[in-house]
DNA sequence: AGACTGAATGTAAGCGCTTTCATTTATAGC
DNA sequence: GCTATAAATGAAAGCGCTTACATTCAGTCT
């Protein structure tokens, strides 16, 4: 475990002389910087990160929150955010903030311990007062699929009513008009906007609009069911159905087919996000992808630029979704 | 930003003191215990991580290497462990290997870099020789998923060879004799040992081991679908399939459909791992699973025990996987 | 009260590096 | 060669905390 003292005494220099040479801080004359270069690799020498951490109050590594661990939504927006900086020679530090306010602020508290340069949060639970009070903090921070008025330009998120709107578009141009709409938790952003662009869609059609057609579902498996188990219990017909996710989408697959409906072919089901399990259904989930990776990346982009002063292409924060057309939407035969 | 010695000053005690008072390291005087914590109180006191990392050569925090960042198997196998430590009060520091040796060491040593009291590996490409340097230098970690054979105590892994065995039983007693196999790739060690627990099976039968019954997939989608394809060219009558994994399970699925076979009336099929797709396939897939889970759990524990001297339940270093039957495997119709 | 011993606390050095300001060296111009 | 200036380097302090060893305090026994 060699130290900069050592690499000085075998070099001949300072300390000081070192570390300009390790972090280009300051001109060095040329024949210094190989004698120090050569002690270095002499001696095997690794700077010792707490230190530098500790002594310069940064860390060359990128502090990411997200709700859990687990779950492909979160795995690609890591994943696609670790790439981008294990390019940039930088490493990130993630933790878990699950979706309650304690534990998103200890994520976030630890994440600073550790000195990292930047947050790339993906929060729920926190106000938006907290996240302003970071920011007046001087604590640099992007936000990921957040919108908080006072922090635009540092908010990345999706067109969630586009993506409601194609949903609902592509089914009305097959023809169908008995349209089922199963909704997101209704105080949650995303599930106003994604149904908001549905309602959009329905009035470009001249299609009014009925609330009985639309059943507020939990974004999770069960949902989907129950919303299926509702249209049906309410006499409703549908021709086909709009689910403001993919998990949601997949419960109410299931729960047709046990209802004894044929998917696609008397009820067509469109789901949203593109998360893996879509790939997995059968028939294959039509979706609205939901471009999380991409996101990511943007993210890390915003952070190599705004607070490591990279040179970065345009950033953008407002990603639009894509209509995936697979296999579990026809059109509707003619009458 | 209040520092131990503004701590120290107002509780009107030294700076070791504070520390012991923080650390619990030796008796303080119950007074000026409480001398001190009303004085931090007040300050708002908070640790310097970093600071404490230099000078103690510790962090509180685990390192978790995996191969990648993103899928169900790592994603439930990191959430688990970083559940389990946030129990214990300690921090995880996650990094990707992404299964290239070079990569692999990068990621430990960033992970020593950051102090991290101890390492969590799933790596495949560094060798058996670097891990034994790395506990000749005193560094604790724990291996899941791989055996080494000087490392043993601090190896946790499944029996892949009786899942392989649970897979093949089942459909054996289902009435199944015309079984096809679809292995993961065979320098793979868990691919030879399902491998292995499937021939066990077949042998207890009393049926003869057939090499065109075997074809060696990739451990991917087309794998189980290139699969399907060989048995057919090769004129292979199959009325059950057993796939290394689900998601060749998967693909051979999708391709059986393709080439006009009923799942399960014509072909039954079995997968491994019970990853989350396994759920979302029609028919369900039955598999054979695979507790990351609890092996991510025992890891954590492991730590836990041997490198934090906290007490544990027995600690168990290999677990054994347990049959899931869904819909994808029926008895063989009488003839 | 004094001596002894254990408990509690303080002092000082150090963890390994960064960075500011002082000093030295090198270069250019006259 | 001398002067001025820019380039290069060194010395020293400090980042915030831990901890070993020295010192002080408190309690018990004679």
């Amino acid at each position: 475990m060699p130290t900069i003292y050592e690499v000085s005494k075998l070099a001949g220099v300072s300390l000081a002389t070192v570390s300009r040479v390790m972090n280009n801080t300051s001109p060095v004359r040329e024949s210094t910087r190989k004698k120090v270069e050569a002690a270095m690799a002499e001696l095997g020498y690794r700077p010792n990160s707490i230190a530098r951490s500790l002594a310069s109050n940064r860390s060359d590594s990128i502090g990411i929150l997200v709700s859990e661990l687990h779950g492909p939504f979160y795995g690609a927006m890591i994943s696609s955010i670790e790439a981008e900086f294990r390019t940039a020679g930088k490493h990130v530090i993630i933790a878990a903030g699950h979706s309650e306010e304690a534990t998103e602020r200890d994520g976030i508290e630890f994440l600073l311990s550790r000195n990292c340069d930047a947050l790339i949060l993906h929060v729920e639970a926190v106000s938006d007062e907290y996240l302003v009070q970071l920011k007046a903090k001087e604590i640099p921070f992007v936000l990921i699929n957040r919108q908080v008025p006072a922090l635009q330009p540092q908010c990345i998120s999706l067109n969630n009513k586009l993506g409601g709107y194609l949903a609902t578009q592509l089914l009305l141009r097959q023809g169908h008009r008995q349209l089922g709409y199963i909704s997101g938790p209704l105080w949650k952003t995303d599930a106003q906007d994604r149904y908001r662009g549905h309602q959009l869609a329905l009035q470009e059609a001249g299609l009014d609009w009925d609330p009985k057609r639309l059943f507020e579902g939990d974004y999770h498996e069960d949902g989907g069911s129950a919303g299926i188990r509702y249209f049906l219990q309410q006499g409703i017909p549908l021709t086909a159905l709009i689910c403001a996710n993919d998990e949601m989408a997949s419960g109410a697959m299931t729960e047709a087919r046990e209802q004894g409906l044929f998917i696609p072919q008397q009820l067509s089901i469109i789901g949203f996000d593109n998360v893996m399990l879509s790939h997995y259904t059968y028939p294959k989930l039509s979706t609205i992808d939901y471009p999380i990776a991409a996101m990511g990346q943007m993210a890390a982009r915003w952070v190599l630029k705004e607070v490591y002063q990279q040179k970065q292409p345009e950033l953008q924060l407002v990603f639009e979704p894509r209509l995936i057309e697979r296999d579990s939407c026809v059109v509707l035969p003619q009458p």
